[in-house]
DNA sequence: CATGCTTGCTCAATCGATGAAGCAAGAATT
DNA sequence: AATTCTTGCTTCATCGATTGAGCAAGCATG
């Protein structure tokens, strides 16, 4: 209707000058503290009657470049290929937004170069605070952040240099692999040690899952078999690769095994489908991460769900209350009946 | 190890101090135009340097404020929860950072309000374009970017007032809809209406996809059951209530279905598992989107795959002509071998 | 030697919002 | 009547980077 700029945006000014007012008295009564600077009640109202009429939007570069904080909050994160950082991203998202602050979200394909990138991006743009989520060399973006001043938060995979929160590793690992080897017992009558894929040998998820795995063998009674510790990346192609060097190297595929992620899991499952093996009897899986659509794969596979909700709850309680000691919060998460 | 100020970010005043010369210059060299502004090599080499050491970074503020462009470009995306929007903004990421632009995205959880909410975010944010995927009412971000002289293009879904980029959904569940009656077919031996299920009535995808399954069945000589065409959202718990609601009223489900989205079909598999019926045998489905685990679901489901890559070049197509006709282009979807 | 061109910088205004300080007019107090 | 207080504003410097305009020194040309 009153588009009188087609392109030139509304500024304080432009509004001031419309109310015949200074963009002093604008900005306060934007910005919500008219009361404090003694504005009357008829001005604050008329000003925002007509922000409103020219569609009036601040300009928040100009605002964060004025003031203290940014209300900007960062988060870098691996990759949005899954339900895990999925639900990471969103619930990080609802709850930064009650928060009143601005999420900027990067996602960084695993490749620490394209952290550091991210993280400079993000310091660039005044972020107030950053969640190095699932971030291979966490403690040089605590450093980068530090140096500019700004709280590092790692999510996932922990950190020596700020707090973090991550899920129960260990536990969930042990509770997994419990009951793996109970669904293979069960059904062959005998005890057989897991084949372990997927995942970086060198972060600390894996290894505690890894641990997971060995004591849960070990309280059954049942030797781990190394060459069946397979640690060999996330990415489906490199799990797809463990299975099939395996089926060439051995004439008995084991009857369990413990897939670290629904990502190797999808190289384990197309493997499996592929290659005939398995064919007519079902491995028993074990999966470190949910997804709706494993659940239906069959009753063979049993999941570990990350407490999503609790964990992030967590972050923002690390934030809300401005802690800075350098814990690592451990979530249990849960997990999931069959079927 | 030379952290002079502890807290206090540097500024290229500050480097211009430590170099003896002045902002603007500091300013030219790091920002890449030195050349242009005749700064010889000798001191542009002497502040990279310097800026190096100190971890200084662009006050990303300041440079948008003072500049015509932000180079900030941003994206709406309903929900993070499946494969489809999880490549859409992986893929938008990557584009973006390729063409120097800083991609901020939120989601806005299929709600219209939180759209218009988070699009006049990322207007105060100065983004220089905007991206509304999947959007309720895209017009109406659309107007609103308008008149900050925004151009805004619609992904997903399209829109009225801008230029939009889609998947060919009439072509593409016509073709789904051919393959899961000829499935039935061949089962069977007989002719059989299918059920619809999923998507909302209203949106512009939904009502092709419904398009190309009455043609479908109208060229296999099929009449469409009308009480079997279930439009009811996009939710898990809709299309569940849906299959628990068909199977009270009616004797015999149908033996195909058209699923609308992965996530219906979330709630379509789950109805089943828990049902009981279809114990015997399995439907066939269709699935208007697609999933690695789906796909390892069974032979019995066809998936249509949108060609998210093709789709996100045809947008920074458009981005990187200056375009602004207001066009539909339609990329046609992958149809994924069975198995 | 005067003039003009090139090189290599510096100066200062500017982007839009913010908020401390200040000022004028009226109300209240002594 | 003189003083202080309150109310309701306005003025102006500031945040950090950018950029047009300008300036001084060195060199070349006539």
């Amino acid at each position: 209707m009153n588009r009188t700029s087609p392109a030139k945006r509304t500024t304080i000014y432009d509004l001031a000058e419309l109310a015949g007012t200074s963009a002093s008295a604008v900005s306060a009564v934007l910005n919500g503290n008219w009361k404090k600077r003694r504005i009357s009640a008829r001005l604050a109202e008329k000003i925002t009657k007509l922000a409103e009429e020219q569609g009036y939007a601040v300009n928040m570069q100009a605002s964060v470049l004025r003031r203290e904080r940014s209300k900007i909050i960062g988060m870098i994160v691996p990759k949005y290929d899954n339900r895990y950082f999925g639900s990471i991203v969103e619930q990080f998202e609802n709850l930064a937004r009650e928060r009143g602050l601005f999420p900027i979200i990067t996602c960084t394909r695993r490749d620490p170069a394209l952290e550091v990138e991210a993280a400079r991006a993000m310091l660039s743009y005044q972020v107030d605070c950053l969640i190095a989520t699932g971030a291979t060399d966490p403690d040089r973006i605590v450093d980068l952040c530090a140096s500019a001043g700004v709280r590092t938060i790692n999510l996932d995979l922990p950190g020596s240099r700020a707090p973090s929160v991550i899920s129960d590793n260990y536990g969930g690992a042990l509770e997994l692999t419990r009951r793996v080897l109970a669904n293979c017992e069960r059904e062959y009558g005998e005890k057989a040690p897991l084949l372990f894929v997927g995942g970086r040998g060198t972060d600390h998820n894996t290894m505690e899952r890894v641990r997971g795995f060995r004591d849960a063998h070990a309280e059954a009674g049942v030797p781990v078999d190394e060459a069946l510790v397979q640690t060999c990346g996330y990415a489906p192609e490199k799990a797809e690769t463990v299975m099939k060097q395996l089926a060439e190297r051995t004439s008995s595929l084991p009857r369990g095994m413990f897939v670290n992620s629904t990502i190797s899991l999808e190289g384990v499952m197309r493997w499996i489908r592929r290659s005939g093996h398995y064919a007519e009897r079902m491995p028993h899986l074990g999966c470190f991460d949910w997804d709706p659509f494993v659940a239906m794969l069959g009753d063979h596979i049993e999941m570990v769900r990350q407490d999503v909700p609790k964990m992030l709850e967590a972050v923002f309680g690390i934030i809300d209350s401005g802690a800075t000691d350098i814990t690592v919060v451990q979530i249990p998460p849960i997990v999931e009946k069959i079927g």
